[in-house]
DNA sequence: CTTTGCACA
């Protein structure tokens, strides 16, 4: 294999510290970043703009040296577009080779994709490609720089697990910690094992970097003189690139505030009295905030008069028809100012051009797992500095800024964490862990992760998967069931209800509803319009619940041509629908590989509900006798629980239930629920329900 | 009487 950067040919021009744990920092230069510019095209100048283009030698150097390089760059600096053609220019793609490049999200593939294929000249799809769910836009063979998401990547080792194809692979937005990010960490720390000459390049924020250096420093067997001449050095390098961002002042309160709602609605009232021109956003935690603050909000201006209507209200969050969403992106007309109340969704997923000002209020919800009761829920909780930091960069963007923080600084230095929990932390492992067995790791409890999940949630995940025959007594993925339901793209609940459809006869129907239920809602959430919306829900309830509900809108779906304009009349959300298409279409093609046909059991709705219990019946729940409120006892743990008031059986509560997903808030809440008869469970799980207490109600 | 938001050949 041939090296392009010759070591010791070109020193990099930037200082070279020896990072006290054995890693390799690079400071910043001095030296300025624009070369001569005549004759470049005004695209070639730009990229010699970005902060990044001063490190291009130190980075060659580094990824030349070193088997892991992390960059810890802040956002503008231009590294998620410029590392790929660096490498590219470099010659790290010659000879048939790939680099490949990690984003958390398929927007941020696409969009750096398109800049990237733009500034390079090329055609999207050929030198430079993506990968994402649904959409290949790569040419094999022609494609050099390839940029794809986390869980693709990870897709990709079922087939090559030693990602043969790839020279070098950066994975952006480390510090964000996703499941699949740290999933994907490990294994390719695990693949440099096996293949020393692969070049990691770990993107991280400053705070996550030390830990990412030391969980990457591989201490190399039977090589006493440190490194040979091959291969490159196990110690990671670190290189600080800045970013773009202007200053952000950052102001706190001086007393604790006791509500922080109250609080943002002042906070924005005193920034629009008092600071000039300039977008406002407010971080705060959900759906039920947002729509407080925006009904507070509305009141106080209209108390307060003519000054204050310049201000234009807006909420972000995720479940926002689109509509609403193309709002927030609208350039704001002369003389008003912008407010957006926003989710979580504008820390990271989506970028607000115009805000000068930042409002935080400290907190969010976050996933929270339970491995006893094996049930998810989300918490209000307090942010971690680094997304305080986050947040507040949020206002720099465009020129100087400020934020304005709704606790105190003491609050701030002594008591806020420095980082979040991973989400690898707070989750159930079901999925994660029949990709890793999938993957050939057996030794699940001894895997190397980034952050170590708890034993009793990796234990809880094995059982689960245990009771569902995908994986046998020696914890080893059966044949064919634990190989096909690890093949499948959904939780593994669902992809063994695809399977079993086969012994039912319903495959048409179970495609059908998995695909619905891999969507977050199908509905359009419309205010004030609440008997319309029930009216409409009502012409496709069914009376088994929610999943043959589900087959009803995809039956009105189809009739209407997949008309955009039926969804609008009967509360639908488009969009969703065409993703439920596009997933049935996917799991179709997987399916028939198995040898699986389509098959289509009519109006045998019995045969439906069946093939769902024998993927959920853990989930199975009985009504309490004397349950005045609809309370629902679950099987398995005797948890409480009670019917989401957006299922079609909510209010109807029938006495045996399976459900698909719980909701923990205030109550734990049963989303996609279908009544079922008792003796099915037995039927369908013996090994899971015979050593149950008896109850009087299964004879 | 109601969830944050990403993602998977």
């Amino acid at each position: 294999m041939s090296r392009f950067w010759k070591p010791g040919s070109e020193k990099p021009s930037t200082l070279l510290v020896d990072d006290e744990e054995g890693g390799v920092v690079f400071l910043p230069s001095t030296s300025s970043a624009s070369s001569s510019g005549f004759g470049y095209a005004s695209l070639e100048r730009q990229r010699q703009r970005l902060p990044v283009y001063k490190y291009r030698k130190a980075i060659l150097y580094l990824v030349e040296r070193h088997g892991t390089t992390i960059v810890v760059g802040e956002t503008g600096s231009g590294k998620s577009t410029q590392i790929p053609q660096y490498l590219k220019e470099a010659g790290w793609a010659d000879g048939g080779r790939l680099i490949g490049c990690t984003q958390p999200r398929r927007l941020a593939v696409q969009t750096v994709a398109s800049r990237v294929a733009e500034e390079a000249g090329v055609k999207l799809g050929e030198e430079v490609g993506y990968t994402i769910r649904f959409e290949d836009q790569t040419n094999p063979g022609m494609t050099m720089i390839k940029f794809l998401t986390d869980g693709v990547l990870i897709r990709e080792m079922m087939e090559d697990p030693l990602l043969t194809k790839y020279s070098v692979i950066m994975v952006d937005e480390a510090h964000e910690r996703s499941i699949s990010t740290d999933m994907l960490l490990g294994l390719l720390k695990k693949i440099q094992r096996r293949r020393p000459e692969l070049r990691l390049i770990i993107s991280s924020a400053t705070i996550e970097a030390r830990s990412m250096s030391t969980f990457f420093n591989i201490r190399r067997k039977n090589s006493s003189l440190g490194s040979s001449d091959d291969l490159p050095s196990p110690e990671p390098a670190i290189l600080s690139v800045e970013g773009k961002g202007y200053t952000v002042e950052i102001h706190y309160v001086e007393e604790p505030v006791s509500d922080y709602l109250q609080a943002a609605v002042n906070t924005v009232l005193l920034i629009h009295e008092k600071e000039p021109p300039g977008d406002i956003l407010v971080f705060l935690t959900g759906q039920d905030d947002i729509d407080a603050a925006v009904k507070l909000l509305n009141e106080e201006i209209q108390h307060l008069g003519r000054h204050y209507l310049d201000l234009v209200i807006l909420p972000l969050y995720s479940g926002l028809p689109r509509g609403d969403q193309d709002l927030i992106f609208a350039p704001t007309s002369k003389g008003k100012r912008k407010v957006v109340l926003s989710t979580n969704i504008a820390e990271t997923s989506l970028t607000l051009e115009g805000v000068v000002y930042v409002v935080d209020s400290g907190f969010s919800k976050q996933k929270c797992y339970n491995p006893i009761s094996d049930i998810e829920s989300l918490v209000v909780a307090p942010i971690s500095k680094a997304s305080a930091r986050q947040r507040a960069g949020r206002a720099g963007r465009v020129r100087p800024g400020k934020c304005f923080r709704l606790y105190t600084e003491e609050y701030y230095l002594n008591e806020m964490q420095s980082e979040g929990i991973p989400e690898m932390q707070r989750s159930n492992l079901v999925s994660c862990i029949i990709q890793l067995k999938a993957l050939g790791i057996d030794n699940i409890l001894g895997f190397d992760w980034p952050a170590s999940p708890s034993p009793e949630a990796m234990i809880r995940a094995l059982e689960v998967l245990f009771s569902l025959g995908i994986l046998d007594e020696d914890a080893k993925l059966t044949v064919p069931v634990g190989f096909q339901v690890a093949e499948i793209p959904l939780d593994p609940m669902i992809s063994k209800m695809i399977l079993s459809a086969n012994d039912f006869g319903c495959s048409d129907e179970i495609l059908t509803i998995a695909s619905f239920l891999s969507v977050q809602s199908v509905w359009v959430s419309v205010r004030g319009v609440r008997k319309e919306f029930d009216e409409a829900k009502l012409r496709f309830a069914a009376a088994e619940g929610d999943h043959v509900t589900f087959l009803n809108i995809y039956k009105g779906f189809h009739q209407s041509g997949k008309s955009s304009q039926w969804c609008y009349k009967n509360f639908l959300n488009y969009q969703a629908l065409k993703k439920v298409i596009d997933i049935r279409g996917q799991l179709l093609r997987i399916v028939k590989g198995f040898g699986i046909p389509l098959k289509s059991c009519d109006r045998d709705m019995q045969a439906v509900r069946k093939a769902i219990i024998a993927g959920s019946f853990a989930n199975a729940c009985h009504l309490e006798e004397y349950s005045q409120n609809g309370m629902y006892k679950t099987i398995r743990t005797s948890q409480e629980v009670y019917i989401h008031p957006s299922s079609v059986l909510f209010r109807v509560n029938p006495k045996w239930v399976i459900y698909q997903s719980l909701v923990s808030t205030d109550k734990h809440y049963m989303r996609n629920v279908i009544a079922i008869e008792p003796s099915w469970l037995t039927e369908a799980a013996p090994h899971f329900f015979q050593f149950r207490t008896p109850n009087p109600d299964l004879h």
